[in-house]
DNA sequence: GCCAACGTTGGC
DNA sequence: GCCAACGTTGGC
């Protein structure tokens, strides 16, 4: 089982939002950036943990973890003319992104910020630490446990 | 709302 | 295939 981190911008979709999805389960859809692309199709695996990071608010930070609770197959909404996801160059046959579906799994005690995060220096491969803008990433297992560790303080 | 970082596009 | 221009992300 691997751990990742996943962005969202919690005005558009929050972690509450994904409290209260029907049976707690959204499809992770509209991820357009080819790094994030490539591990959502090649690497994410049911049943791995992801962290739910809101970010681009004000309380910018990792907020909750859920669970993969289905792999990859293509984002339908690449293929749908009205929505915003739309990809023109995109085909049934060859679909250019992809998506996974995430079931809530639990609220963390405390926010753990951005800042925090940063100035953690037992966290030492952490994506976000460094350039930030990609919206899905791997996290280690020390790094999980760190942030975990933060958010029971 | 600003702006730095960085990904993407397109002309050559 | 380079790289300048442009667009987007995301922290502040």
């Amino acid at each position: 089982m691997a751990y990742w981190l996943f962005k969202t911008e919690p005005d558009a979709f929050s972690l509450d939002d994904l409290q209260q999805a029907p049976q707690q389960t959204t499809v992770w859809e509209g991820v357009r950036n080819y790094q994030a692309r490539n591990f959502i199709r090649d690497e994410i695996k049911l049943g791995d943990q992801v962290m739910i990071y809101h970010s681009s608010c004000k309380h910018v930070g990792v907020v909750g973890i859920a669970t993969v609770t289905k792999a990859a197959y293509p984002d339908l909404t690449q293929f749908d003319l009205s929505s915003d996801y739309y990809d023109a160059k995109a085909t049934h046959d060859n679909p250019r992104w992809y998506v996974v579906d995430v079931t809530y799994q639990s609220r963390l005690n405390k926010l753990v910020s951005l800042k925090s995060i940063k100035a953690n220096p037992a966290i030492t491969e952490l994506v976000l630490k460094k350039a930030g803008r990609l919206s899905v990433m791997p996290v280690t297992a020390n790094d999980w446990q760190q942030i975990m560790a933060m958010a029971a303080d």
